[in-house]
DNA sequence: AACGTAAACTAACAATCGTTAGTTAAAATT
DNA sequence: AATTTTAACTAACGATTGTTAGTTTACGTT
């Protein structure tokens, strides 16, 4: 219910009797559940970055050309983003809102950013990607793949599988013909 | 000021104090200025979507091929959101807090992504365009240049002119050698 | 020098915020 | 059947919110 919440409005905008209205009851029953509202925010946040730490991890783990790797990344990111349409709201925009764990978090982007940043530089070297600036290649490229939360529960018709092979032609490949 | 501080912590979270503070002056005087908190993030958001708008209006009137006129709105993106990383923010992630003009906002949202799905559709007519679903490019394409206002700060070194041409390379063409 | 206006100030308001304390009813465990 | 635990409740707290009223100060215009 909170990311649900936290979607529509943002973190700040969503009291604790907003939340416990949805759910039927009142707002000082949901601190039998929970220490306080930033917990709530904290479990969303982590626990869907670490998802996708563990899920690169794997893929850099692999034998694979970068290309392969580049479409992984985009079938981990449709897959995540389709599971958790309301946290990814949170992962993406209140994250700031962080307290005790926003170095930790802050930790994971980085990690996450730079993994992602050596499979684009190492696909230069290899001669398989273009040899253009990769901080843009990986900011355009992630700049969709974090947005997918908005746009998948538009598109709920769309089967992932689906969705994932034509963003790797658009990402990868571009529209031009 | 305003919008800086929306930028770093969202309009829920930035208090008429917080603004004052900033300006040296008291949380009372900025009503000497404005009628409401409200006011300030209508003009920053409205202000915002009707320079698109107005840009989009003439790179459709102009007699070019659609690539063409996808550089132009990769130029035009780029340009508004260097001159105003901090209101960018609003625009993507606040819009939500609008009234009044709340529904203004929606219509020029909509008849913006429409104009730009309609050079795509045309593009694809044409045979300039691949033949894929023209909402995923939209959405791939528009989800990067959303983001623009995250990362033109952190690359405040790179020429907007340069930026440009780089994203085009990468939007339109895609990554792979 | 007198006046009018723009823009700052202090003080306070009603509403709402996250959260705690203490209590009660139902459910699970012994 | 007795007891412990879970999870709801009411009531209230101190802090903070956006905003208003009334006052003072500085400055440009007459």
């Amino acid at each position: 219910v909170a990311s649900t919440l936290f979607k529509e409005k943002g973190y700040s905008a969503v009291t604790m009797r907003d939340i416990a209205k949805v759910m039927g009851i009142k707002a000082a029953s949901l601190y039998n559940h929970i220490k306080n509202k930033e917990e709530i925010l904290t479990f969303i946040i982590i626990s869907l970055a670490e998802e996708f730490i563990d899920g690169l991890e794997k893929i850099k783990r692999g034998n694979d050309d970068c290309i392969y790797k580049l479409k992984q990344i985009i079938i981990l990111h449709v897959d995540i983003s389709s599971r958790n349409t309301n946290g990814m709201a949170s992962l993406n925009n209140d994250w700031m809102h962080l307290k005790d764990q926003l170095n930790h978090y802050l930790a994971l982007r980085m990690e996450y950013e730079n993994s992602f940043r050596n499979i684009i530089s190492e696909g230069i070297l290899k001669n398989e990607i273009k040899n253009i600036n990769p901080d843009i290649m990986v900011f355009s490229i992630l700049s969709t793949l974090r947005s997918l939360y908005l746009w998948v529960p538009k598109k709920d018709d769309m089967e992932p599988t689906l969705l994932a092979a034509n963003l790797s032609e658009v990402l990868l490949k571009g529209i031009n013909k």
